[in-house]
DNA sequence: CGGCGCGGCGCC
DNA sequence: AAAGGGCGCCGCGCCG
């Protein structure tokens, strides 16, 4: 079947068929979920063509599969920047349809009104095709058809499904959040700032403290004329004043006694603090009661989610009393406690690991189970071990747990050896990890070349070593990403079953989607905040909880891990830091 | 003038 | 107190 219709129809033709539970499947959420929020519009499920392509293009576990398939079509968008446009299509495997395994049910969106096609007379292959990701409906069906059949043929087709069904929800859930929007209170970052820098100074000045403290760094380096925003002018400085540094970082700065150190790291601070996340910021990302960032689902090579602007993956602590929920709400902030050595324990199966976190701290256990000393020791020296720590007090440990935990260690350990050679390596679900770039390969090469210079061969190792601590990580951080997303997608479904009774105050502020009913507003790698009406906390609770359970078996089966959370119900971002 | 790399620093 | 992985954003300063 294929219907074509405009794109304003897509929010009535989503009310039609998403009650058969149908997965949507088009070319880019990006494109197309943002306008049906806002017509109050969500949808259960979906396939991301753009996204689940971009997996499957690198995934090891498609492998010889895709030798034999057709590339991917020109028109799929390849980058979260691309955002698609012009006419494309969504299809629709309605519920009758699919399950009798039928034809999906195809619609054609037309969108010529805001973008006219420029087809040319006599273009075979018109270049805005490629370049806005249009595509016909039949165009669509096929690319889905093709992603279907690499992950049938796939070496892990289940592994892989899990984590595409993963992927497309965040990028439902990244949407959402966008239109949901972080409930913050203008005032409270207000008085912050005011605490913090004193008051707010005219448009082109810097806040009165600030430059008293810079006078005071001029005073001591006897430099009138200096500025402290520009890192050369300072490093010259310090040095003609005899502080013998390097850099102008701060855990340098501090190695040093002298009058000019205190100010000039409390007038960074400050001065981060202003430019970050001052009243440029509130007045540039916080409106009605909203701060609406742009995540960027699936935006690192890891799977991690990136940000595109408002930096809402790195609020500052200071700040987070102002993320503050709407009167007659709660916010239920949960992060997952030590979740990526849980995660690096529960993929190496290693009982001994995972009985160190059971019921418990890791750290705290890896130090009862007389590894080190201190729970420090056992942070650090596990950090170090899944990032490649190989000096300082984390080098010196980490051999400490090769001996405790080998399993893990040999896991980490091969996967730093196939980056070392330039390979990719994989995650449990089946994200692989990108070739290095050519310069690196260039540099592998010069090196075992007979004219080699031994300043060529340090370059070498050392770049080797480098990728090496990337794909040591990325195992890592990357199932960590995973279980992650399976936790938020398993709570959004959750949540959407939530009954809310009468509702004392809807969350307008929320968006029509959303004002009536409890919604994530936050995410950060390990850590969610859903803002809930007063009703229904200890519904959202127990969702949180369950959804957390119920990922960690989706991704380790009967593996005896816990992945417990840290959870706190309270009214604003600041008070669930203790 | 805009683009880009870098240092520094916020988050995990 | 950093180290070792992943990011984004700011200001600076260089380049074309």
């Amino acid at each position: 079947m294929l219907a074509e219709a405009s794109v304003d129809d897509l929010p009535a033709l989503v009310r039609e068929f998403d009650g058969g539970r149908p997965r949507w499947i088009w070319s880019d959420t990006r494109r197309w979920y943002p306008s049906l929020l806002q017509a109050g519009v969500r949808v259960e499920r979906c396939h991301d063509l753009r996204l689940v392509g971009a997996v499957l293009a690198d995934s090891e576990s498609v492998g010889p599969a895709r030798a034999s398939a057709p590339d991917r079509p020109a028109w799929l968008p390849r980058g979260p920047a691309e955002a698609a446009a012009g006419l494309t299509v969504a299809v629709v495997p309605s519920s009758a349809a699919s399950s009798a395994g039928g034809a999906p049910a195809l619609f054609e969106l037309s969108d010529h009104a805001a973008h006219p096609p420029q087809v040319q007379p006599g273009d075979a292959e018109p270049a805005h095709r490629a370049r806005d990701g249009v595509a016909s409906a039949r165009e669509v069906a096929a690319e889905h058809d093709r992603q279907e059949s690499l992950i049938a043929r796939s070496s892990s087709p289940g592994a892989l499904r899990l984590l595409l069904a993963a992927e497309s929800a965040g990028a439902l859930i990244g949407a959402e959040l966008a239109a949901a929007g972080v409930p913050w209170d203008a005032d409270v970052h207000d008085r912050v700032l005011e605490a913090e820098l004193g008051p707010r100074p005219a448009a082109g000045r810097k806040p009165e403290r600030m430059e008293v403290l810079a006078a005071q760094v001029r005073l001591a380096l006897d430099a009138p004329r200096l500025n402290l925003d520009s890192q050369a002018d300072l490093l010259r400085a310090l040095r003609a004043a005899g502080i013998g540094v390097a850099s102008t970082s701060r855990w340098e700065l501090r190695e040093h006694e002298h009058a000019a150190i205190d100010p000039l790291v409390a007038y960074r601070r400050m001065s981060r603090l202003l430019t970050a996340n001052g009243w440029t910021w509130l007045g540039e990302w916080v409106h009605d009661g909203r701060f609406r960032p742009e995540y960027v689902p699936g935006g690192t090579a890891t799977g991690r989610w990136a940000t595109s602007g408002g930096g809402a993956l790195q609020l500052p602590k200071q700040v987070r009393a102002a993320v503050s929920a709407d009167p007659g709400w709660w916010l239920v902030v949960a992060d997952a406690a030590q979740l990526e050595p849980r995660i690096l324990a529960a993929m190496s199966g290693d009982r001994r690991m995972a009985d160190a976190g059971r019921g418990r701290d890791v750290y705290r256990g890896i130090v009862d189970a007389g590894v080190v000393e201190t729970r420090d020791q056992a942070k650090v020296a596990m950090l170090g071990a899944m990032y490649g720590a190989t000096t300082g007090e984390s080098g010196r440990l980490v051999p400490r747990l090769h001996r405790a935990f080998p399993a893990a260690m040999a896991l980490v350990d091969r996967a730093a050896a196939v980056g070392e050679r330039g390979g990719r390596v994989t995650t449990l679900l089946g994200r692989s990890s990108p070739l290095p770039p050519e310069t690196w390969r260039a540099i592998q090469s010069r090196a075992s070349e007979p004219d080699a210079t031994p300043a060529d061969e340090r370059r070498a190792r050392s770049s080797a070593r480098d990728w090496g601590r990337f794909t040591r990580n990325f195992v890592v951080q990357g199932t960590a990403a995973e279980w992650a997303l399976c936790w938020m997608a398993g709570l959004r479904t959750r949540l959407a079953a939530i009954e809310v009774g009468e509702l004392a105050r809807p969350a307008a502020a929320s968006g029509a989607a959303f004002q009536c009913s409890p919604h994530i507003v936050y995410f950060l790698h390990d850590e969610l905040i859903v803002h809930a009406p007063e009703g229904v906390v200890d519904d959202v609770v127990a969702a949180v909880r369950e959804a957390a359970a119920e990922a960690g078996r989706m991704l380790f089966g009967s593996f005896p891990i816990e992945f417990p959370l840290d959870l706190a119900v309270v009214g604003s971002y600041a008070e669930a830091d203790d």
